[in-house]
DNA sequence: CAAGTTTTGACAACCATTTTCGTTTTCGCC
DNA sequence: GGCGAAAACGAAAATGGTTGTCAAAACTTG
């Protein structure tokens, strides 16, 4: 993992919730680094593709990453306002998803699922 | 309703699974319509607004509608070879992403969920 | 230090979507 | 049927996130 990678992934960490390739590069180079944006979109493809963050798009379309504890399949509760996110499991929506797949003939299947709302600190202001 | 957006519309309903604006536009040009690209987006999102069609984004970013045949709430099960979709209902997961919302304190939960798989006539091939 | 390989980043290219703005159509009213 | 205001239309340009290009910089190895 070379040493722009590591930062990209570090300025991830340091993070809470789901962040944007461009919030990313707007964040390393407000800390000095002299990085460019091509690298922090190519360190996240990197780090998506060997499964150290991971991605989903917003309903305008971004990408967004965050850098996630467990390994495991796993979803997530995002708040609208300060982005923070939850990792939450869903044993009981795997299997739910896996038997609409094979009650239909579907092959293969996979699933995106993704909770929203306004976390309780949020919601106080 | 106007007549373009009609025409938006009929094509949607026309085809069994989703498509992206820019298919839509293809499709009325190929059946000689004269229709402009600006209207197809116009009129899709006047439709989506009024929950006429249902809007979602594919991993590529890239925004998908359909014409549903319910006015509910639901879910799509979307074949990713022919992108024919198959309405599904789901009350457990409803329950369940209430509850997580609910148990961390987050309000105003919403939640995406889409299933995605090759359907059986595309598995043959 | 030299030659070869990898990484980097400024810049241009892409592409879906939105905005702009002048033109056309629609609709209520005479 | 004719008129004028308001809404709809569409071509072209602008936008913005993301990806491709390519030469310079950094690292490796002999």
């Amino acid at each position: 993992m070379s040493t722009r990678r590591e930062a990209v992934h570090q300025a991830l960490t340091a993070s809470s919730g789901f962040r944007s390739a461009q919030d990313l590069y707007a964040d390393l180079r407000a800390d000095g680094s002299k990085i460019g944006l091509t690298t922090v979109y190519r360190a996240l493809q990197a780090l998506s593709d060997s499964g150290d963050v991971d991605v989903l798009r917003t309903d305008e379309g971004e990408a967004v990453y965050r850098a996630c504890d467990t390994e495991n399949h796993h979803h997530h509760l995002v708040c609208r306002v300060c982005s923070t996110a939850v990792e939450i499991e869903g044993p009981a929506v795997e299997r739910w998803a896996a038997e609409i797949g094979a009650q239909h003939g579907f092959t293969g299947v996979t699933h995106t699922v993704e909770v929203f709302g306004t976390c309780a600190e949020c919601s106080k202001g």
